[in-house]
RNA sequence: GAAUCAUGUUGGGCAGUUGCUCUCUGAUUUUUAUGAAAUCAGGGGGAGGAAAGUCCGAACACCACAGAACAGGGUGCCGGGUAACGCCCGGGGGCCUGAAGACGUAAGUCUCAGGUUACGGAAAGUGCCACAGAAAAAAUACCGCCCUGUUAUAACAGGGUAAGGGUGAAAAGGCGAGGUAAGAGCUCACCGCUCCGAUAGUAAUAUCGGAGGUCUCGUGAUGAACGAGAUCCUGCAAAAUUGCAGGACAAGGCAAACCCCACCCGGUGCAAGGUCAAGCAGAAGGCCUCCCUUUUAACAGGGAAAGGGUUGUUCGCCCUAAGUGCCUUCGGGUAGACCGCUGGACCACGAUAGUAAUAUCGUGGCUAGAUAAAUAACUGCCACCCGCUCUAUGGCGGGUACAGAAUUCGGCUUAUAGACAUGAUUCAUCA
RNA sequence: GCGGGCGUAACUCAGUUGGUAGAGUAGUAGCUUCCCAAGCUAAAUGUCGCGGGUUCGAGUCCCGUCGCCCGCU
């Protein structure tokens, strides 16, 4: 397994999977109220992690969402063996959405990695201690 | 050389690191084993001119369907192209702009160049045309003009009149002459309009020509107008001199009001549709052992065997038996998976036909296929633009559009930084 | 992907054979009251989402465009 991958196992894909995580999973919000993010532990899965990237169609157009989608993905690639290691030794399986909350085309028309990364990074750290 | 406009082409490049997806090859592991899945390594492919809006037209799929008509919807100068179109090309008419040329004192007209155009029918019928105005459509007399009558020559009454005034977006062809009581296509010339004929053209359409004369009678205050008749003219029919028809100023605008005419259209859409198929429910069938004790039998007790689980095997241990039981088969079919899914009205170049759209032929090429949805992120260098600074072939900072495939094509519309090419116009400089 | 609807005053909505765009609420000014509320009176408020076209004249008819809402799975 790569250590910077982000394969199609370690992503939700099955919409049974989406209606869990939004009817049971708990909200969290970033710092600056720019992101946000939904988790739930479940205890039946693979140990490991599953993550889906969500931005609404209400916040831009589609090359904006996509391009945001994608910054969201890579900085949690970079960043996810934070999350990991914890689900190891824990032995749970986590299923994690990170979506977009006031952050829209109109706030910020072109964003760049650097003001992404900080975001998602405080998300982890707050379900690291949450867990 | 610069600016503007139009048309067409293009839509930053190179390298590195880390990833995603499809595909090919190889290795390892698992398994229900010539197959499949997972992981790893290597090679190759991986957004657009609009992928957008979903406004038209098709292919394809399913449903319906003998055929025709109605309803409903769409299109609308003519010809061509196309699989088809509301698209494209060419031509015609209208409108606008320009000024090169011709005519003219000028206004303007003609020719030319460019742009633009939802451009069938108002003489099938219905409807509408606010306010103003006398009157808004087979009409009408407010002011004015003219005639007649009454009387106190200034008014009233009756009538004629659409030339002038006034109203309005629009007032019943324009202009001049004749004519008249005053006027009027009332008559005439020219223009315009409509119809007919000829010529050119496939056609829309364009050009040219033509669209009666004389006389009599009646109604009418004159004039006009209307009606009737005779003769000549043109065409047709009969047939040997007869019959019929024609000879016009008629017709304001609106059909993106109803409508009429011509032509076209069955409906739904890849979430179409098809294949396989857990689970749950349903139907059919089968299995649930043997021995001993006791008993009518069942139940119960003991033993043996069978099936499943436990750690790779054996032993051991646990669970199982007439009910929420187990097994097999069947049809429909949910979750899910797969197919449809990318090689096609394809792309590039060349030749031929055609004014062109386009068509045909030849050669070469294969160019995304995801499904909570890949095609990316970061760094460095270069290219272009802007700002600041200065040691001026440099340094620093910032920017490089619009925008993301979802069954596939042909168009249209809309968004768009910059670069390049061609053409037109204007300006500047030089010869 | 496909289909349907709506944009009119600050807010909620009317607006039909196309002819100067209205109602209620809110706000403003005045009257009334010792003061406030309620009541009465008056005036003001509109690029009818935007851009074209048809028409003498478009909120209305036609075309394009922008924004919002809803349904089908």
């Amino acid at each position: 397994m790569k250590i910077f991958g982000l394969s199609a196992k370690e992503r939700i894909k099955k919409k049974k999977e989406f209606e869990l995580l939004y009817t049971k999973g708990k909200t969290i919000y970033s710092a600056s109220q720019k992101l946000k993010a939904i988790y739930y532990i479940n205890s039946i899965g693979q140990v490991g992690v599953k993550v889906a990237f969500v931005v609404s169609r209400k916040s831009g157009k589609a090359v904006w969402r996509n391009r945001l989608k994608r910054l969201l993905r890579e900085s949690f690639r970079l960043n996810k063996a934070i999350l990991k290691s914890m689900c190891e030794e824990k032995k749970i399986n986590l299923l994690l959405i990170i979506s977009s909350n006031t952050l829209n085309q109109k706030n910020n028309k072109k964003i760049k990695l650097w003001d992404i990364m900080p975001e998602v990074l405080d998300l982890m750290n707050q379900i690291k201690l949450r867990i």
